[in-house]
DNA sequence: GGGATTTCTGAGCTTTCTCTCAGCTCCTCA
DNA sequence: TGAGGAGCTGAGAGAAAGCTCAGAAATCCC
């Protein structure tokens, strides 16, 4: 895992998700949030967390068929569901569809970072996700290979650890000195025009799939990876 | 996963293991109980069940000790452990040692339920049997044979444990350092030319059989063994 | 004992990758 | 409008990864 863990929270309601995010950041963890499920879930499809807290009681699409969309789908997020209905049944229902744990409204804080923890742990155990998506872009990290809609892209292994750390943090704006320390490690054995130059490759290779507009400039920042789309609701 | 799924239920008190046992063939599942840690043990390592229900406080050995010989000894059955104690330290340990899930007692029988179908779920992605299977080519672990299309291949004994890891492996890199972990011993008796030459043996054997594109080269991060189609786009 | 098989190393070779340099464009801001 | 910084890119040296061959040692099996 990630020096510092990425974790979902969709909840509809603003100060519900103002208060986990606040809490959870103070945890030491990354938190992208959002209010409903269709947003939800493009945002969860793309592999890219460690832990989604999924509110069942979602506007457009519940957290039900969110977490059976995701599953349908092949991400294996662990998935802790959080609900004000306390019945087994459902719990049992939730167990089914694939999620890897329960809570009940209303929960103490501190029972929900253990339980967050307890998921980490369990994806840090099984290895971070297996593949990432941005869009028609999928990121096979068990087999190290990236398709664009099926058609392979044949990347050499820096420029497969670049898109990796770009693609893991979807969403995110990465700066070259983070994206040095993770590709290239922290004893700084390369320059930053070094990530230019691999950024500018991979852009290449993508732009020959049709996948260019995936990784953006944000000048005076960093990279940004992105299915195009998503960006409004991603917060942090 | 076979059609109805073997698990194991270890449990000192005979109460509880009558329960579950009935239960849980109730919900067709084939069930074989343990009453005390070496029996368990002694039982779990024939890898031959799909899930293992875990009682931590047992007779003659700890839940948590048979755990941690069972992964010692590479076996990978998911198991759900049971324990009287509801405490997040013991949750942890739990899961570090290489838990898949966590029951704390009492539990409804239902959850129980839904809890060890996750299990099974997850298992049966993971895949057991004796017999792998890449396209046409099949392994034979009990018999170490291997045939393509019905057709015997004949490989020498390391010729085959290289295929044999690969394949038990099938669709995710394995490094050459890895290879030589699995197959020449921690000691590190060969060097990664050695890896690299028996690769070149398996493909000149495979290619004969017309098998030639199973085990594909990713370089940089070391072999692949996959059915040849581009099978990169959906998991599940 | 001796032929066949298997295991493993070392060297040579090709292919591919890595990363720096230098020049260039583009954006920002005064 | 133009100076300065940020970012992009082509070229190319050097290194690394991977494959293959030949052959030495060990082992197996009549």
């Amino acid at each position: 895992m990630r020096v510092r863990p990425r974790v979902l929270v969709v909840d509809d309601e603003p100060g519900v998700r103002r208060a986990l995010q606040r809490g959870l950041t103070a945890e030491g963890m990354d938190v992208v949030v959002a209010a409903d499920g269709p947003s939800a879930l493009q945002v969860a499809r793309t592999g890219s967390f460690d832990a989604i807290l999924l509110d069942i009681m979602l506007p457009g699409l519940s957290g039900y068929r969110v977490l059976q969309a995701l599953r349908a789908e092949g991400v294996r997020t662990p998935v802790l569901l959080v609900s004000a209905k306390d019945g087994e049944i459902d719990q049992a229902d939730g167990l089914d569809l694939g999620a890897d744990g329960y809570l009940v409204k209303p929960f103490s804080f501190v029972v929900l970072v253990a339980q967050v923890r307890a998921l980490l742990r369990r994806g840090a155990v099984e290895g971070t996700g297996q593949r990432l998506r941005l869009g028609d872009l999928v990121v096979d990290r068990a087999a190290r290979q990236v398709s664009m809609a099926g058609e392979p892209v044949s990347l050499s292994p820096r420029e497969f650890a670049v898109l990796d750390v770009l693609a893991s943090r979807a969403g995110s704006v990465v700066t070259k000195d983070e994206l040095l320390r993770a590709v290239w490690g922290d004893e700084q054995a390369a320059t930053r025009n070094a990530v230019e130059v691999y950024v500018g490759y991979l852009r290449r290779k993508l732009d020959a799939v049709g996948a260019g507009s995936i990784v953006r400039t944000v000048r005076g920042h960093g990279y940004l990876a992105s299915t195009g789309e998503i960006d409004a609701v991603m917060g942090s």
